[in-house]
DNA sequence: CCATTATCGGTAATCGCTTCACTGATCTTT
DNA sequence: AAAGATCAGTGAAGCGATTACCGATAATGG
């Protein structure tokens, strides 16, 4: 492998003016040198070390990425994706390359070392679960960091989520303008900030419409399809079963599609049903799923970008908030007519 | 941010000692020593730094990620969220971390530098297209290099995948013994190997059986579901329709099943459908989809154990092929009757 | 009792790069 | 014509680690 003093050797300058040329650093240089260089360079096949650059420049032009403490499944769910795939548009574009921490994070002394290494030039958190101290923790190491789906907790910690509170909101609203009184909530993992927040959207929101909620009207269910079945039997055989169902995200409620056509209960004829989320396949589910539009690439490239802003060391808002849509498709229905 | 003469400084020692305390290497300290050496690491917050360390060792510990010059979108499908996964399990498990090049892979001379930059400690390619010199120019930076889901071309670049010829088999086989004559098969994006293979399998399974597949029974489509529809509708409208049809993968395979809908065709009474993946909504859709698993997980914790492997300087067989398994679902039958 | 060896530790070179401080020319300006 | 400015380029000091090489002491054996 060449390095900058075979370069410099080569076109018979020092290696200043190479690193110089090079890097189109601001300071005059002689065009013709500057071509014998380049020329250098191309033809020993040249590429700077990146080791070497980092270290004295404290600059990798990378993105640290640190999931939460949840399986690592998880880590490449529908959702995942999303943020990634956003994050991956918006590191292309700047010319930044994305670092992923593979091991997930427990708390800021033992799972600080390896982004303390200063491997990247910031860290994007992903989704950190309640409580964590990620931000903290990254914060204290004096790194940029930018955090998705969950409030910071830092004023100088930017972060980027939609509105889930206003999603809950709009679904309740719709399913209220359908005519359906007793809604009930799907929910799953308590410890995702977003899922809290659903359920607090959803229940303040049937508050301010006048509606109680029977407890029992609020369950919570894991992946598993058998569990998802259960939950919807229950809920169905109550005295008075809920004629409408809010479902925490669209996985579980595509899931809960199946378990209803298992269960022969039709959707939307005997329960309306709606999601959140707006995955890639809640159009293509029968019936086409009622869902609520998450912005997941939006949310990945803002992030992205306000963490690029700050390595930079341009000032960023604190929070990038999306507003999430409704996307009425044909899960839910006005209830059906008293028996 | 410490460094390690700020810990050889409070512990009272050279700094080669502490390094030799902290990478644990074999060479004899006093107990005493290395305690004192630990404490004051933790004491002061003290991370080695990546770079420097990576610098002189020349080892990064991270694995290189880079994708195929297709659309960023397809980076993050379940197809690349399946392998991601397996690898990033892998790298968990054996300490390493994944490093995602942002930019797709052009050439040989245009987008070598990155990867030559050293950063990382060898690279996975994955799903090159056909004709892609990434292998031979990965290899050429005298990196490790590993291949997913298409064969290397170099013997000793090792390559990861799933045995798609005879994936195909299995499923002209299923769909033969189920009684149909009439098999079509629908295919996408032909610059893939994959589905090269895929189409090459079903093409001699049905050759094999002795059955000839008429020209207008091979089309291909894109991913729009509209594409998807006109595809469906023009097979259908064919003097002798197929009675069968094989879809190169399950996303289209599950945008058909909603096409089909849309057309009013009933999958599988008129239409028996087979996929390819076995994705996890597979199972979710309605009716259930027969398919073929594609073990996505396993490939790339695969792929990502032997590009180890090839680090750490142990020898590793020039490839990792998986057997594809048929998994019957509710979208096939025998064909309908003649009428 | 001296040579040998095991134990414990230090000095300094090195990895490949960026950048500060500086030197000569050549060109303006008063 | 002397004094700045500007231009083009060099030398060397790090960045923060690893590690080859060497030194000193204590224990061991013939």
């Amino acid at each position: 492998m060449a390095t900058i003093h075979d370069v410099a050797k080569a076109s018979g300058v020092s290696v200043t003016t190479v690193s110089v040329v090079l890097n189109n650093a601001p300071r005059p240089v002689n065009a013709e040198t500057r071509q014998r260089v380049l020329a250098a360079a191309r033809r020993l096949n040249y590429h700077p070390n990146a080791m070497a650059r980092g270290l004295v420049s404290r600059r990798t032009h990378s993105l640290g990425i640190q999931f939460s403490s949840v399986e690592p499944s998880v880590v490449t769910n529908y959702y995942a994706s999303g943020i990634l795939s956003g994050i991956l548009a918006e590191g292309a574009m700047r010319k930044y390359d994305i670092h992923l921490f593979t091991s997930l994070w427990e708390n800021a002394t033992v799972s600080g070392s390896r982004i303390k290494a200063q491997r990247t030039d910031g860290v994007l958190a992903i989704s950190p679960v309640i409580g964590s101290d990620i931000a903290s923790g990254l914060e204290q190491a004096n790194l940029p960091v930018v955090v998705v789906s969950a409030p910071s907790g830092l004023p100088n910690v930017p972060y980027v989520d939609v509105d889930n509170i206003l999603g809950a909101r709009l679904a309740v609203e719709h399913l209220l303008e359908l005519g359906h009184t007793r809604i009930a909530y799907l929910a799953t993992d308590r410890t995702m900030h977003s899922e809290r927040e659903r359920e607090a959207g959803f229940l303040t929101g049937m508050q301010e419409a006048g509606r109680s909620v029977a407890p029992e009207f609020v369950v919570s269910t894991s992946y598993v399809l058998g569990d998802i079945t259960q939950s919807l039997a229950r809920l169905l055989a109550l005295p008075a079963p809920p004629t409408a169902l809010f479902v925490c995200n669209d996985n579980i409620a595509l899931s809960l599609l199946k378990a209803a056509r298992d269960l022969n209960v039709s959707i939307p004829g005997t329960l309306s049903l709606i999601g959140f989320d707006d995955t890639d396949l809640a159009s293509l589910s029968a019936p086409a799923l009622t869902t609520i539009r998450h912005p997941l690439r939006d949310i990945g490239a803002t992030a992205a970008r306000l963490l690029i802003e700050r390595i930079e060391g341009r000032a960023v808002p604190e929070r990038h908030i999306f507003t999430p849509e409704l996307v009425v498709r044909a899960s839910t229905a006005p209830p059906p007519h008293r028996t």
